[in-house]
DNA sequence: TTTGAAAATAACAAAAGTTTTATTGATTGA
DNA sequence: TCAATCAATAAAACTTTTGTTATTTTCAAA
């Protein structure tokens, strides 16, 4: 594994923004701000593991943490053993909801990553650059619903989280270019207000 | 069990401090001080449940004892049975709260927080975006009364706690949706003058 | 340069969601 | 029993968000 360290919370953001970490570990106590701030700040855009450090054993302390959106919870002193064991459980977890197979197939739809291909009754649809990279987040998250901000951020980054109106061009690009072909039922769902998802059913 | 009994606000804050009960019932009528004073000096650092008796019937010192921290309350005259089954529910409450199960279930709804999605007996409900969020804080509250304001507060912020209209329109449009499909037993409960309630079994 | 596909922007109608208002029903205490 | 209060429901008015289409800009290859 390779291990990035962030001293404080605004470069840890920075860091996490740029490096696009497989997962993060949260001092809550930060010299610059406090963990809470930044755990939504980070959950904006960042879907994969956070596990959260704090000194005290609150229940209120950990309740919050997991509200605002953390995987799991440590309270120092720990055993580094125990770390790594919770890091090896969210990494296992966060990977099998990732599904890996090559070919990602629902009904007529085929996603295929390995030759960057999407296909529809099994005839290829071509998709540009971007509408590909936009799919492939739907795809990567499929079944649950992904944010505006996260889908602006995996695909056009950080700088461009306000730019809603893409999304609704580039969602209506797709779905004409895969209701081609004959009366395949609609599988991206919006979500009003909060983004969108890739039907699995 | 094991019981420990104090007689005045003092002695009761004392004891709780040294011997760190499980839960604590008290009642608002003390000899020494107000029981809205102790609560909240409670609430500093106890975070197990509290459950307060009152006296009168009055809605207002319900709220207020919600508002303080108090995790339930019961109006004298009640039955031991009850009582009993109270201290049951909160106790289970709290021990369940530790594991904060990515998808909460109750019965047949599940509030799947990870995907954003609600189901009953396994099939999707749609909820908008406000729906869904005011049932959130019912969930994180689950068993809990939780007052209007609170849930205007945590919803619609706190400029609008007066609104407890919004509250009668969109529970009933939950209500509505999740009663689709058959015969499900209703999980939200009114509590007149005082909040609502997720109804954990 | 020219050209053409892709990306970004803009405008506006359609859809969905929210808030407000009015009405009805239920409960409680005088 | 009758007010009075609170809750539930229905529907309207209103607001926001989304989908669609058209237009402009960008950029790289011919």
């Amino acid at each position: 594994m390779q291990v990035l360290e962030a001293a404080t919370g605004h470069e840890g953001l920075s860091l996490a923004a740029s490096h696009k970490p497989d997962m993060i570990i949260l001092d809550i106590g930060l010299p610059d701000m406090s963990g809470f701030e930044l755990l939504p700040k980070l959950r904006e855009w960042y879907s994969r593991p956070i596990i959260v450090l704090t000194v005290h054993d609150q229940e209120e302390e950990k309740v919050k943490a997991l509200d605002l959106g953390a995987d799991d919870y440590l309270t120092k002193p720990f055993g580094v053993p125990e770390l790594m064991a919770r890091i090896r459980a969210s990494l296992r977890r966060s990977q099998s909801e990732v599904s890996s197979e090559p070919v990602f197939t629902i009904g007529d739809f085929q996603f295929d990553r390995s030759a960057h291909i999407v296909r529809v009754k099994g005839q290829e649809v071509h998709l540009t650059s971007t509408e590909y990279n936009l799919l492939a987040v739907l795809v990567k998250h499929s079944g649950k619903v992904v944010t505006h901000r996260m889908l602006l951020n995996e695909v056009w980054g950080p700088n461009s989280i306000e730019h809603v109106q893409y999304l609704r061009v580039y969602m209506g690009q797709i779905r004409k270019k895969l209701k081609q072909g004959d009366s395949l039922k609609e599988i991206i769902s919006t979500e009003p207000g909060v983004g969108y998802r890739l039907l699995t059913d």
